[in-house]
DNA sequence: GTCTATAGACCGATAGAC
DNA sequence: GTCTATCGGTCTATAGAC
């Protein structure tokens, strides 16, 4: 990938590459809403290109397989989610951090943008932890959201007596809690009422204080 | 149905009836444990039939569709959580019947028998809302909670800034926490540090108190 | 001999794959 | 746009109870 001022030349064969990249984004896209809308065995890969508006063989020519699609979309909704953390402010208290990440979650979810995928399917279980693509960020974002726990726990402002794996875990349910759905289906709440519900019951618990 | 002392021919269609009704409790035990292993759209009703070991055809005398089979276990297990609620002590304070019944589900899918449903399939739905059984199982369960919650919050155990429907949707998510499987699949914890630790999470929050 | 229930082949539709 | 596998659901011949 060596490049001078010299060779402009580059832009042709960019602009190929910049159609197809467009293209596995529109794909990427549909995908993602489809898996938040329906879950990833109501989805169909005709659906997916009849949404993109393309052949299904075409959708071949990008992602092998539907578990692929389903992982693309994952790898897309973790790179958001790294976007989101390196856009949090650095100096910020880390109980803070945690809940804008929290909060971020469950926003994504209302706005059915959040791929829901079957915890128990195994030939996507291996997909996903095939790519590295996924795996990297996957840790990453624990890592970065490990640190935050275990500085909260430090500064008290997190139950040290939780482990912070149970904790890491708690936080990444919330990015599918089926409450808000159920919530939102009442109709008795606006999206605001509903995530500030599910805040304080993840963060200060159903007992009072 | 007119009976007589003097017919004790009754004997006889009872012991039939009676080897009806134990294979059709084997039946939903079977669909009940396959929907906790791997939920409905993976489970076919051939793997039903061949772990009852019967055939598939004597499936669809017991029951007219896949959809029923699920309907007929998720009955089974809401007369199970009525028959423990029944259980419970009528005195003890609102906020531990609460606790009780939290930790009984979570008992259950640690165990491998809460059977799992997709939330948004539609055919399984309708069949659920059209089931009488199931419906009022699941009514007055919700009562029962209801009141309780309320009482909790009444005498200031339950935060009373929650809407009680909140508080209800949040324990029945409990039954299905996917922190559950996630923290045992970790293999660090022992099943009841699993349950101490999502009832911590749950009633206390992840902010230190 | 009749009748019920079973076993297992079979069908049609759907959806993933190419 | 075709192929094939899978799965929900049905049909039929048969075995066994009475």
């Amino acid at each position: 990938m060596t490049e001078t001022a010299l060779a402009p030349v580059r832009t042709k064969p960019s602009f190929k590459a910049q159609m197809l990249q467009a293209r596995e984004d529109a794909i990427i896209a549909a995908v993602n809403r489809l898996l938040a809308e329906k879950g990833f065995d109501a989805m169909t890969v005709d659906e997916v290109a009849a949404e993109v508006g393309i052949a299904k063989a075409s959708l071949y020519k990008h992602f092998p397989s539907k578990e692929d699609l389903a992982c693309a979309a994952m790898v897309r909704v973790m790179r958001r989610a790294q976007a989101f953390l390196a856009s949090l402010p650095a100096d910020g208290r880390p109980l803070e951090q945690i809940k804008a990440v929290a909060r971020w979650t469950m926003e994504l979810q209302l706005a059915g943008e959040m791929p829901s995928l079957p915890s128990q399917n195994s030939s996507l279980r291996a997909t996903l932890m095939n790519s590295a693509d996924y795996m990297n960020g996957l840790i990453e974002i624990s890592d970065r959201l490990g640190r935050w726990i275990e500085a909260a726990q430090s500064e008290g402002s997190i139950n040290p007596a939780l482990p912070p794996l149970a904790v890491l875990y708690t936080l990444y349910a919330r990015a599918c809690d089926p409450v808000l759905e159920f919530l939102k289906a009442s109709g008795q709440f606006s999206d605001a009422q509903i995530i500030e519900l599910v805040m304080s019951t993840c963060f200060e618990g159903l007992e009072a204080r």
